[in-house]
DNA sequence: GATCCTTATAAAAAAAATTTGAAATTGCAA
DNA sequence: TTGCAATTTCAAATTTTTTTTATAAGGATC
């Protein structure tokens, strides 16, 4: 599995576990960096911009549910993955974790080897929706890393969310995207956005383009269409 | 959380189980259908396409483990989401059955509360959206992902109801769908429209498709015919 | 062939959805 | 903090879709 650059942060409170599960994941070729507490979790994340985030539930400072909920009112951490290590064998807690918004939930004593597994298999799901492609689509050129957007030989600027919204509409040209769909794959599932707001937005997109690629399905959404 | 239209099947042969879970994840509003053993599971999954697959290990015929495997090794099934069952707490088995390609590996006795919120968890992170089927009769192409008609080899571009409504008469062709039938399935069941609201659809229809592909049985209904 | 019932057609009205322009708000960096 | 760009909201204008209405046309039955 391609592992590389896949950066990972943990926080645990016991140095024990810290140091077993860095040794293991590290082993597999990830990047990992720790924290000791709520707070280092915190400060790391935003500086070190993890792909993946294993949090003990029972921490100084901040616990994890408190971490987790923090990360995720970011956007920068909407997507970011989550899972929570705990002693804690509880029901409820279980359950409130995974709806706050995280991937996993593990039950400590944890077996390394599980660990890793778990994690493979989480980074395994997320990339098979393909990311960070760069599109090209007759004239036009979508690159996600610079985002950047090459329109002939003109380069245009788009905004974050502009060019989030061509990058999905441009992921899968021809299909149309419900409305919804693009609330929940632009603007997150929870986010509570105006409906004319995604219009403005396409309308921006159409006139920094200056093509008429973006069809209107009234009543449905909207399509790429070149 | 939007669980409609996303079908999970349960392979378990404890009745008991299979009864609990298919219950607790009904009454979330998931579409399941459950087998016995690995063969039922099999034979289910290709016939109704399911977007999440649990699979207890232990079973009949095929072990989940096999059926994992035979799955995985299928176009169609390469994406299904698959989360494991199973009453065995082993290590190796747990490792072995995320890295044959499951998305979550679960421990019994497991509460169908906690079951829910993973399997909850894994559709949010991966968003699936169940996709329609492309109809193709001799010369015309229904694509529902697209909201595109494509009649010999122009494209006919039809508003929302004038495509539900051929789609709906394409889908199985030569049935004939009474105007009650149509109402439902087109306007809905609470909808009130006067009848000659079909009729004009209808025409519309045939006349942007520019083909005699719809009949009129008088009395009865519409049926599509090429 | 007249009558009755149903559907087809065309045009108009009504309803719905999107586009547009502009302003308010937010967020971030200088 | 200020200033600027990005984002969101609002409402009027526009466009398109949907429904209704009125009339014509087609069949079947008597």
């Amino acid at each position: 599995m391609d592992t590389k650059g896949k950066k990972i942060l943990i926080a645990d409170d016991e140095p024990d576990i810290l140091e077993i599960i860095q040794y293991n994941l590290s082993k597999e070729g990830y990047d990992v960096s720790v924290a000791k507490d709520g707070d280092e979790a915190l400060v790391k994340a935003k500086f070190s911009k993890p792909d993946l985030i294993i949090l003990d539930i029972m921490m100084p400072k901040k616990n994890g549910i408190e971490v987790c909920e923090i990360l995720r009112s970011q956007p920068a951490f909407k997507d970011v993955l989550i899972i929570f290590l705990t002693a804690l064998n509880d029901e409820t807690t279980h359950v409130k974790g995974l709806e706050m918004g995280a991937d996993d939930y593990v039950n400590k004593p944890i077996s390394p080897k599980v660990l890793v597994s778990r994690v493979n298999a989480l980074f395994r799901r997320v990339n098979k929706q393909p990311e960070g492609k760069v599109l090209k689509l007759e004239s036009l050129t979508i690159d996600p890393d610079r985002y950047e957007v090459l329109a002939g030989n003109n380069n245009v600027t788009l905004a974050k969310k502009e060019f989030e919204l061509l990058y999905l509409l441009a992921s899968r040209p021809g299909r149309v995207f419900l409305r919804n769909e693009i609330l929940n794959q632009v603007w997150g599932n929870d986010v509570i956005v105006g409906d004319r707001t995604i219009d403005v937005h396409i309308r921006k997109v159409r006139q920094k383009l200056g093509l008429d690629c973006i069809t209107t399905i009234k009543g449905v959404g909207y399509k790429f269409d070149m």
